[in-house]
This record gives structure tokens, C-alpha cells and sequence, in this order.
RNA sequence: GGGCCGUUAGCUCAGCCGGUAGAGCAGCAGACUUUUAAUCUGUUGGUCGUGCGUUCGAUCCGCACACGGCCCA
């Protein structure tokens, strides 16, 4: 180990200078980080346990507990303090006496330790004249010596900066932070576990793609020296779970992380994580009914209520979520339009115009529309909302409606005025998706840096046969905003992509 | 990418018309054996985000940059 002059940080203070001479005299005395201590209890099970007894109650049992955790507070009255740790679980409140744990360790040790640090503690149960269960403290120790100072013990840690960059700090002082991606947590394990209920296999596939496919986004690229060659992080993992349904893998799904190489907003991160799953002998309908079955089930679950608050806003997940068409969806919140405005690539281009909707040249019908569709509807669908029949034109992997070529077997559910979701019966024909590739290759090789590659092993695979599938996407981060009321994506990650620090 | 706002002690924040900075908490020293934002007495702590400019003089005015927040594309 270095030597303490070594291995400062640059931003020394005088309180921390104070603990690291803390802790040299620790040292000189032994080792200050000591891992012997094994604690029996946390704090919540004993506030659950013992929270509804009286103190003589708790006094005639006599309850011997040994509890662990950071010391968020401190409070010395002569001979005799109060302090609080807190574990994983939550806090509670020790009360140590000097005539209980010895002189040497009360003015020597508990007096001099700073509130951060890590204690192990030992003793009984009692509730003070207050009525706080406590531990009446007969042995403690230090685990781990706290150098830095915690923020102060009334406000907490406000800035925002600082709660992203140090998520550690956040963590430690804010609560509500904690609840946040326990609740994330939570919320994916519930869609793990429902998902293997209904029989699907949850697989992991690469994140590393020589062909970046499964949706129109920009790649990070990244290099692989053995085999001298680029190689892209992943941008959807859709190819190669739609590889494993042709392999007979007829449910699958997978719960991680795709990079999209695009600006950063209270809405993306470049690195993400999505769900994404596929049932083969189902169509869009099916999972439409299967994901309206699935979130009221989390709502209830997880959440234990129907209805949500997120940014001012209430959403109710208790009736049938609404079903309707990108067109009439369209002419629903545009009254002053008519059928025959999207029914035409000019007449929708000028009703664009009237929109002041910047379209570019190359657009067909089907992206005009869409565009209309972005701007003029999706912050009106506040409600669970299920939108079906997108262009075939912005739907590369998608399968044509039969009796309507133009529009695909489609969905995306909008909640808040933001997509939760995006699913479609897939497109197995190995002919229709190859046409679909090259006309994609085209749009890349004529600057559209977002349109897809031509995936030749992903059209094999479709040619020896997928049966009839359907596959949808959901983005976790954004369904764990709605459902955590967080403004930004940078609150339900726990590390969210920052600028270095200057 | 554009607009607006922010950056002052470890943390949360003040700081008037430009005259080298304050509070609370935390810390340090002391008192205190049922406190809980403990209390009481005393006290340390600042390259005011960075750089340039204007000025006799800049935390304050101007410009640029960095990071963050909000809104827009």
C-alpha cells in the first residue's frame, strides 16, 4: 500500500485531513478495518418484529441483537449518546452508555468516530421514553473508517450533479433514491417471472454485432484486435432472437442493455435496457392482449394500485387500454383533416406544411404520416393507448396487413404521451425482408446513416422457415420512469452517462 | 444543435449600486446518562467553476470555455 502522501485526491479538505489522522491513529493500534463482526439482525425486521411491544414488554424478553450499519447520526450527552445506522434495510437507533461498553471504548472509541463511519453493535432491546426502539448498546466497534464528511443531515444531497456522478453518495443519504431502483428492480423481476409463468426462455444473445441490425439508430463502434476487424454494440437484440424462434425456440425473450450512438436527453441514455421477446403462433393481437394482461398485473403487483401519478399526470391501467389506427388516431386529434389528406403522398405533404411539419424529400407517404402522427397525436395518448397499423414504409421488419399492404401488423403503446412499447407479427417471408434489406442498403448507401444493413445470415435463417411470430419491445427505463414518477431517464439509472468531470 | 437558468465553506443556501465574503448544519475544543434537525459555550474552515477582458479595484459587469438543470429541435 501506498503511504498517506501518495494517494490524495485533489479535493483535500481540512475534515478530511482530521480523519485520515483518525485513522493513522487507528492503525498504529491495530487493524481499522476489521471483518469478524456478523450481524443477526437488520434494522426493518426489528422494527417489524418487535415495533408494536411496550418497553416493559421488550425489557422482560430481553431480546440480545446484533445489528450493522453506517452511523447517520450522533448524539453525545455526557456519559451517555444516541446514534442511528443504517443497513440495507433501513435504520435504528442504538443507545450506548460509557459504563455499559467501558470507559476505553466510549472515550476512546464511540466518541471519536465520525458519523459515516461503520459500526457493528451488540446489546439489548428496549423503546425510550419517546418510544423508539433502540438498542441498549453493551459492545461496539468500528468495521470501516468514513474519510469523507456526508452531506448535511437536514437536507441531504440536493445537487444534482453530484447524486449522479457519486450515485454511492445519493444512495446513502436519499431514500426516495433507494426506493427508485429497488422499485426498478422489482419491476423487472416481475416481467422475468411472468414471462417464464407463460413459458417463455430467457436467453442472452450478443452485444457485440459485426452487422448492427433490429432497428434504424446509430451504432457505437468498437474494435476487435485478434480479428482486425470493427465490430458494432448492439442496437436491439431482435435478429438473433427472431434466429432462435427459426431454431425452434418457439418463446423467447431477453432483458438488457442495447447502445444507440445519439444525444443525450431526459429521455436517452445511450446505453438502455429493453425487453424484448417473441411468440411464435401468435400475431400482434396476441401480444397486445398479453402485454395489457402483463402491466395490469404489475400495477397490481408491484405496485399495488391501478392508477398512477408520474409529473403531474394520472394514468389508469384499470380498463381496457384504447385501440386504434395511426390514421385515425391522426384524423381523431386533427378534425380540420379528412381521409383524403392521407390518403395521397401530396395531400399529405400539405397538410404537413399547414402542420409546419419539416419534411425532407426523400419521404413517402407512409413517413409523412408518421411525422403527422409524432407531433399532432402522440402527446395526447395520456392513457394506455395501443396504436396499430404504421406505415409498412417505417416498419423494415414488420408484416403487411393482408388486406392492406400499405400498413404493417403493428402496434406501440403509448402511455403519457410516450411510447412504452413497440410489437408486430413478424415478417418471415425470407423474400419480402430481403427486398426490405436492400431497399434499406439503398437508403444507407445514399446517406442515410440510420437505415439498416443488408444481414445476409439473418435472411438464411428466415429461408429455412420462422414460423408465423409475433414480437414486441418494451423500454424499461421509460416504463420505470412512468411507474417511479422521474422526470428524467437519469433517475432510474443508476450510473446514467455523464461529461467527465473537469 | 439553439434558447434560458445555475456553479460561493464538506453539505444546504444568503451576498444590495463593483470596495478581497456570511448563516445553518457538519468539523474542532469544552459541558451534559433518554436524545432524535438534541441543547449550551467557544472556534477552525473560501483560488467565489475556469480563462480572458473592462476598471484604481471584479463573487458582482462583458466575452469565451467547462459542467449541470429546464425548454425547444
Amino acid at each position: 500500500m501506498s503511504d498517506e502522501n501518495n494517494n490524495i485526491s485533489s479535493d483535500e479538505n481540512a475534515q478530511i485531513a482530521q480523519r485520515r489522522a483518525k485513522l493513522a491513529a487507528l492503525r498504529a493500534q491495530g487493524n481499522p478495518f476489521p471483518n469478524h463482526f456478523r450481524r443477526d439482525s437488520l434494522a426493518a425486521g426489528l422494527h417489524e418484529k418487535y415495533g408494536a411491544l411496550d418497553n416493559a414488554a421488550l425489557e422482560g424478553e430481553s431480546v440480545r441483537v446484533k445489528v450493522a450499519g453506517r452511523m447517520m447520526a450522533k448524539r453525545v450527552m455526557g456519559k451517555a449518546s444516541f446514534a442511528q445506522i443504517q443497513d440495507m434495510s433501513g435504520r435504528i437507533q442504538l443507545f450506548v452508555q460509557r459504563d455499559a461498553v467501558s470507559a476505553e471504548c466510549y472515550e476512546e472509541g464511540f466518541k471519536k468516530w465520525d458519523i459515516g463511519d461503520i459500526l457493528g453493535a451488540e446489546g439489548t432491546l428496549f423503546k425510550t421514553k419517546t418510544g423508539e426502539l433502540s438498542v441498549r448498546v453493551d459492545g461496539i466497534g468500528l468495521l470501516t473508517k468514513s474519510l469523507r464528511p456526508l452531506p448535511e443531515k437536514f437536507h441531504g444531497l440536493v445537487d444534482q450533479e453530484i447524486r449522479y456522478r457519486q450515485r454511492y453518495l445519493d444512495l446513502i443519504m436519499n431514500e426516495d433514491t433507494r426506493k427508485v431502483f429497488e422499485l426498478r428492480t422489482r419491476i423487472i423481476n416481475f416481467m422475468r417471472s411472468f414471462l417464464a409463468e407463460h413459458n417463455f426462455l430467457e436467453v442472452e444473445t450478443p452485444m457485440m454485432h459485426v452487422i448492427p441490425g433490429g432497428a434504424t439508430a446509430r451504432p457505437f463502434k468498437t474494435h476487435h484486435n485478434a480479428l482486425g476487424m470493427d465490430m458494432f454494440l448492439r442496437i436491439a437484440p431482435e435478429l438473433y432472437l427472431k434466429r432462435l424462434v427459426v431454431g425452434g425456440f418457439e418463446r423467447v425473450f431477453e432483458i438488457n442493455r442495447s447502445f444507440r450512438n445519439e444525444g443525450l436527453s431526459t429521455r436517452h441514455n445511450p446505453e438502455f435496457t429493453m425487453l424484448e421477446f417473441y411468440q411464435a403462433y401468435a400475431d400482434y393481437n396476441d401480444l397486445m392482449d398479453l402485454t395489457e394482461v402483463m402491466l395490469r398485473k404489475l400495477m397490481h403487483d408491484v405496485l399495488g394500485t391501478m392508477s398512477i401519478a408520474c409529473q403531474g399526470h394520472q394514468f389508469d391501467f384499470s380498463k381496457p387500454f384504447a385501440r386504434r389506427t395511426v390514421q385515425d388516431a391522426i384524423l381523431h386529434f386533427n378534425p380540420h383533416l379528412r381521409d383524403a389528406d392521407l390518403e395521397s403522398l401530396a395531400a399529405a405533404r400539405m397538410a404537413a406544411a399547414a402542420l409546419h411539419i419539416p419534411l425532407k424529400d426523400s419521404y413517402g407517404l407512409g413517413k409523412v404520416q408518421l411525422e403527422i402522427f409524432e407531433k399532432t397525436v402522440e402527446q395526447h395518448l395520456q392513457n394506455p393507448t395501443f396504436i396499430t397499423a404504421f406505415p409498412t414504409e417505417v416498419s423494415p421488419l414488420a408484416r403487411c396487413n393482408t388486406a392492406d399492404p400499405f400498413v404493417t401488423d403493428r402496434f406501440e403503446l403509448f402511455v403519457g404521451g410516450r411510447e412504452i412499447a413497440n410489437g408486430f407479427s413478424e415478417l418471415n417471408d425470407a423474400e419480402d425482408q430481403a427486398e426490405r434489406f436492400r431497399r434499406q442498403a439503398k437508403e444507407k448507401d445514399a446517406g442515410d446513416d440510420e437505415a439498416m444493413h443488408y444481414d445476409a445470415d439473418y435472411i438464411r435463417a428466415l429461408e429455412y422457415g420462422m414460423p408465423p411470430t409475433a414480437g414486441e419491445g418494451i423500454g424499461i427505463d421509460r416504463l420505470v420512469m412512468l411507474l417511479t414518477d422521474s422526470a428524467s431517464i437519469r433517475d432510474v439509472l443508476l450510473f446514467p452517462h455523464m461529461r467527465p468531470e473537469t
